[in-house]
DNA sequence: GTTAGCACTCAACATGCCCAAGTGCTAACA
DNA sequence: TGTTAGCACTTGGGCATGTTGAGTGCTAAC
């Protein structure tokens, strides 16, 4: 038996199964490829293939379906990422003309990935960790409850609202305001651990209180943007790709909902060298997504926030895998990552 | 055939299936609800029912189901608003406690509302017409680049980014910036179309490109606060209340998705004196939601935003319709509505 | 190493049968 | 006039049975 040709007979299986939805016979492998060899011979390397576990039988007298190990394979060693389409080029250039800031852009990509692969696309959002301070605005809503706005000079803007142990003036805030954004202006939002407490401390006592809170407040501001959000679209398609096969979209939809479960899912994915990095089936750190692969990768400064998509393991990887990687880097080029 | 009676069998028909999800025959009835007749009388009355248009048999020898319009009945006339449990009570009060910046608070609320009943909760935020311009900031991103933030009184927050079509310098926005607050502070948001333009006006030429930049993009921001947004929790009940059971699920995603659609749902649903407004099955206005149910409510000042559930026509009216009802008091009050 | 041939397996489909649930109707009853 | 018992009738669901066809594994020949 040579080995390429088993190589081949995977990648035969692969694609028509991700194409039929059906477990595909040796008799039907020989007609739609042209291998040149008979069943009988594809029959003799499928048990090869099987015994090494890329492939299984759902019953005896049935074709195969690829395991979780052959889409592994396949992903690694025999697909090879398709180019886009002139007209999904063109889609992502016309798509993303538009007002710039972040949250619409991001919005409008996860949509756009959504239809150009047809399933639910998610994207965090940027790191803001190496982000500076540009601004921070403190504004009295009730005379214990002050708004506390944080801009950062990525454009990301964070809001909060802060009770005070006493009441609070328009001067007092003013003033504080001042001192804070004299002192923060500039540095790195990490960083804000190490300095906001000397601003508190270099207050007058009778302002130390409520410059505490503030201070409290704008950590919070600062690690909200650590701790990330995301944007997700295309659930719909969930319903759509699996009707009539039960990848059963319950346990899909439940880890989408909690947005602590996805976050992880894409901080945990190592980045490949090959520009995508693929997760199969029970290769997921999360059981819901035991039938469910992730395609993902880096974008943005240091790729280090990510944007994928969630579909069933049965999926046409090359093409996937050509899109999210397209979709980010146009993503990384505006964004000025 | 007594009216009440066929009023209370329709009750116990619409109760039974509500629950079991299985068509309900003469003969449970009568054991399961002590009518003091027997099923033949039953019998009588459901084809009286079904003349009626009210209830409807699958197939010759099944039971009868409630149709939208037996539904519709049924909630008219019949049911009672359940009050909640304590344990539910309970659940609004500690839940909703916490930081309360109006993001923070609607999230909670729908991820709440969407546990207590099982269904996909929405709400949309809350009008801005009525606020307030507390405060405008103008930070300078690129030396064409301007990020605009508004914040109104309401302790909402837009931001988003102008092109300026030549350089401008800190200097100028720090001048304009005082120029616009000093005269729309403190007016109404709906009210900038009039203010803006004058305010343009009376700026020195050379500033004046730009002054009308930044006063498109303050309105653009206006605006976006009244083509509302929405907040929605619990997409993964829709899967788990129809497993085996076939709201197709697919449209209804679809629909959500599409805030759109549920947003002009929301607002398009008259309010009702009962507190709660029901719409069932083909009464709603969207193709997909045939198989589904809308309850929603009014809530904040004036109640002219909404917060609601969407699931199933076969759903427990009494206790969503309570816990909707709840919830939006609840909201109300903490949004000082 | 490849192929033809063949016996074997098994899901999917069809067929026929029976049963239980449920109905509608009629005639008797209060 | 409304209620009830009784009964014939309908029909989907469950079950056993048979048939078909796709697909396999194995063996022997090439």
């Amino acid at each position: 038996m040579s080995e390429p040709r088993k190589l081949e007979v995977l990648r035969a299986i692969v694609e028509d199964y991700v194409h039929s939805r059906e477990p595909v016979g040796s008799k039907a492998l020989v007609e739609r490829h042209h291998l040149g060899v008979s069943s009988a011979t594809i029959r003799n390397d499928m048990a090869l293939l099987e015994e090494e576990g890329l492939i299984a039988a759902p019953h005896t007298s049935a074709g195969r379906i690829p395991t979780d190990k052959g889409y592994r394979l396949f992903v690694d060693r025999i697909s090879e990422v398709k180019p886009l389409s002139a007209a999904e080029r063109r889609a992502i250039h016309s798509l993303l003309e538009g007002p710039d800031d972040v949250e619409d852009i991001l919005e409008r990509t996860v949509r756009l990935l959504s239809q150009l692969t047809n399933q639910v696309a998610v994207v965090q959002y940027p790191h803001l960790s190496r982000a500076r301070v540009r601004h921070i605005e403190f504004v009295l809503l009730a005379p214990r409850q002050v708004l506390v706005v944080l801009i950062a000079d990525s454009g990301k803007v964070e809001q909060g609202v802060v009770h005070a142990a006493a009441d609070a003036t328009d001067e007092e805030l003013t003033a504080l305001r001042a001192r804070f954004l004299g002192s923060i202006a500039g540095s790195q939002l990490d960083l804000m651990p190490q300095v906001l407490p000397s601003v508190v401390a270099l207050c007058p006592p009778a302002l130390r209180n409520l410059a505490g809170a503030l201070a409290h407040g704008l950590q919070r501001l600062a690690d909200r943007s650590r701790d990330e959000r995301m944007v997700m679209a295309g659930t719909a398609n969930l319903a759509r790709s699996n009707v009539d096969f039960p990848l059963s979209i319950g346990p899909v939809l439940e880890a989408l909902e909690e947005q602590v479960v996805m976050l992880r899912l894409l901080s945990d994915m190592a980045e490949d060298p090959r520009g995508v990095t693929v997760s199969i089936g029970r290769e997921n750190p999360y059981d819901g997504l035991s039938e469910a692969s992730v395609v993902a990768t880096g974008y943005g400064p240091g790729s280090s926030a990510k944007i994928g998509i969630l579909g069933p393991t049965r999926m046409d990887y090359p093409n996937t895998m050509a899109a999210v990687r397209a979709v980010a880097r146009y993503l990384s080029r505006i964004l000025g990552g």
